[in-house]
DNA sequence: CCTACTTACTTAGAATACGAACGATTCACT
DNA sequence: AGTGAATCGTTCGTATTCTAAGTAAGTAGG
C-alpha cells in the first residue's frame, strides 16, 4: 500500500527540504552580511541591468511586484539600492544600485550555498548538466499555465511567431 | 564573462521559479480548501501516522517546531487536528486528526499540482526516476552539515552511542 | 530534596511571499 | 478633449518560515 505513489511523495519531500535549505542558508547570510538571499537575488540582477524598474526586476527574478516592494523597501533603508520615479513614463520606478551596492554586490557571497557551489563544481560536467536540465524540467512541469481547459484548446497550434 | 558559473545561476534561478510554483499552488489549494500545502503536508503525515508529538511532525516534515506550533493553532481552529498533552510525559503534545480531519484528508488533493503529477505520471518510468534521484542528490549537497570543518573530521568516526 | 541540565513546546520578532484592493498615470478610442 | 480601460507600484492582510528567548516538565547529581 505504501509505495505507490511514493515517488511524488518523494519529490515532494525533496522539494520542501530544497526550499529549506535555501531558507536557511538566506538566514545565514543576513546575520553574516545583513543581506538575504533574495536581497541578494535582486542586486545581483540589478548589478547586469540597471536601471530597472520595480516590475521588470520583480519579473527577472521571479517574485510578485508586491514582495519586491517590501525587498527594496530594506535595500533603501540600508542604502544600497536607489529609486527614482521615471520622467517620461511617471508610473514607473527606475531601481539601481547605490556606489556601496556596486561594491557589495561584487563581494557578497552566491545566494546558493558555497559548499553546495563547491560540491557541484567537482561534480563531472555530464552530471551538472543533468541537474540542470532535470531542474528546468520540473520547473516547466509546473509553470504550465493554471488554466483549467487543457484538453479543449488541444487543436489549437501555435498561432506563434516567435 | 557571463556564462561561466551560468550554471549556478540557472539552478537557482530554477530553484526559485520551483519554490514561487510549490507557492501559488498552496495559495490555490488555500483558495478552494481553505488548507494550505504545508496544512495539508502535515495532515498527510498525520493520516499516516498518528497520534504524533508536535516535534516529530515537524522533523518528519522538514519544518521547525515553531513553525508546527502556528501551523497546528490553524488546523486546530478550524478542527481538522486535535492536540492533547501526554499523560505520562506532560512536555509533549500529541497531535492527532479530528474525524473531520481524517474525511478531509483523504479527500483534498495532493500539495503537489494535480497537473504537475499528472505530466510525472505521463513520463516514461526511467525518467520519473532520474527526477527523483537528481533532486535527492541536490537535497544531499545542500543539506550536509553546516559546519565549517569539514576535511578536518574525516578521520573521526562516530565516537556516537546514540 | 534541590539544583542544574535537558527536552518539548510556545511566543516574539523579522523577512518573504502572495493576492486583492488602491491611487496615480498613461493609453485608447471616441 | 474626455472618458473608460489598462498599467505600475504600493499598501494591506494573511500565511509561512526561521532563530532566539521563554515556559513548563522531566532527569540526574549532590
Amino acid at each position: 500500500m505504501p509505495g505507490r505513489n511514493n515517488l511524488e511523495e518523494n519529490i515532494l519531500r525533496s522539494l520542501r527540504k530544497i526550499t529549506r535549505a535555501v531558507d536557511l542558508y538566506s538566514r545565514q547570510l543576513s546575520r553574516q552580511y545583513q543581506l538575504t538571499g533574495p536581497q541578494v537575488v535582486c542586486m545581483r540582477q540589478l548589478l547586469a541591468d540597471a536601471p530597472m524598474t520595480a516590475g521588470k526586476l520583480a519579473h527577472s527574478v521571479s517574485l510578485s511586484q508586491a514582495t519586491i516592494t517590501g525587498i527594496l523597501d530594506r535595500l533603501e533603508v540600508q542604502g544600497v539600492v536607489v529609486r527614482q520615479r521615471c520622467t517620461q513614463d511617471r508610473r514607473r520606478v527606475l531601481v539601481s544600485l547605490s556606489e556601496r551596492g556596486q561594491e557589495l554586490a561584487t563581494k557578497v557571497p552566491s545566494p546558493l550555498q558555497e559548499r553546495f557551489a563547491e560540491r557541484l563544481r567537482k561534480l563531472p560536467e555530464e552530471n551538472r548538466v543533468v541537474i540542470d536540465t532535470v531542474l528546468q524540467q520540473v520547473v516547466g512541469m509546473m509553470e504550465a499555465k493554471n488554466i483549467e481547459a487543457e484538453p479543449i484548446l488541444q487543436s489549437d497550434p501555435p498561432p506563434v511567431i516567435d
